[in-house]
DNA sequence: ATTGTGGCCTGCCCGC
DNA sequence: TGCGGGCAGGCCACAA
């Protein structure tokens, strides 16, 4: 499930592998994949003889700078994204290890001979010219204790939805907000403009901690949480079985003993 | 503007 | 053994 770590790696493989190449064929055999209202030619006209000079990423975005254009990767839950065969990622929690034809969505043939495909089972990412970058907020990566308030500024809506809300800030998703709010000690629930003085630097603190920790173990499936995420789980901390409920439309575990 | 809800997509796993 | 239902969640459309 690509959250931020993921996206991350995605982005460090298309610098390395990516730039410099020239754009000779695209294939776009999915029109559900391209959004914003483009189709398979537009892409092509858009893109074929032109090269990418930059790989950026605000939150979950994977942003290719070509000459003229920015192409804007997203990977929803179960997208891949392989140059030349090879993978960034080794394994990702909801979807198939498994390497399917029809899986490609959206591939990129470079005149060198190689290519970049992403690989989606279920179709939950997508391609765009040109996104709106401006419409995501900070990148939770980067995000300094300022900006974090200013995210999360005076809203009653839950913690956990606030810091997912990807306008406000980018790159966190369900299990990155889960370890996050259990090494903070808070609770998912309590609205997210009430944090003060220690309650918001100790957030910001485990934020950036758990982005970097779980980066560096090999993805957001990597948590110190994520084991216990089921049924009977209980808090590797104290021991208290956790609590499963939905907060922000999303299935949220926590310890309804030291998260408060 | 804010917040919450439901739907989309498909593979997988469980119980029958 | 096959089948149906539930689940996973990022994102968006929509409602109030």
């Amino acid at each position: 499930m690509p959250e931020l770590p993921e996206v991350e790696a995605y982005r460090r493989l298309a610098e390395e592998r990516a730039l410099g190449r020239v754009i000779e064929e695209v294939v776009a055999p999915d029109a559900w994949y391209l959004k914003g209202g483009i189709d398979a030619e537009t892409v092509a006209t858009a893109l074929v003889g032109q090269m990418f000079s930059a790989a950026r990423r605000i939150g979950k975005l994977l942003l290719l700078d070509a000459d003229d254009l920015v192409v804007g990767l997203r990977f929803g839950m179960t997208g891949r994204l392989m140059i030349d065969g090879a993978d960034a990622v080794g394994e990702l929690l909801y979807t198939s290890k498994a390497d399917r034809p029809e899986w490609d969505r959206f591939s990129l043939r470079f005149a060198d001979g190689g290519g970049l495909r992403m690989q989606d089972p279920r179709r939950l990412g997508g391609v765009l010219l040109d996104p709106e970058e401006a419409r995501l907020g900070a990148d939770a990566a980067t995000v300094t204790l300022a900006m974090l308030r200013v995210a999360l500024g005076a809203s009653t809506a839950p913690l956990k939805a606030r810091l997912m809300n990807q306008a406000h800030l980018a790159g966190v998703g369900n299990l990155i907000a889960d370890e996050a709010l259990w090494r903070a000690g808070l609770d998912p629930r309590r609205p997210a403009g009430g944090l003060q003085g220690a309650d918001a630097r100790r957030l910001h603190k485990h934020l950036l901690g758990t982005i970097a920790d779980l980066s560096d173990r090999g993805g957001s499936h990597t948590g110190d949480l994520r084991p216990h995420r089921a049924p009977g789980g209980r808090c590797p901390k104290d021991g208290t079985e956790l609590v499963r409920d939905t907060v922000g439309g999303r299935t949220t575990w926590w310890c309804p003993k030291h998260q408060h």
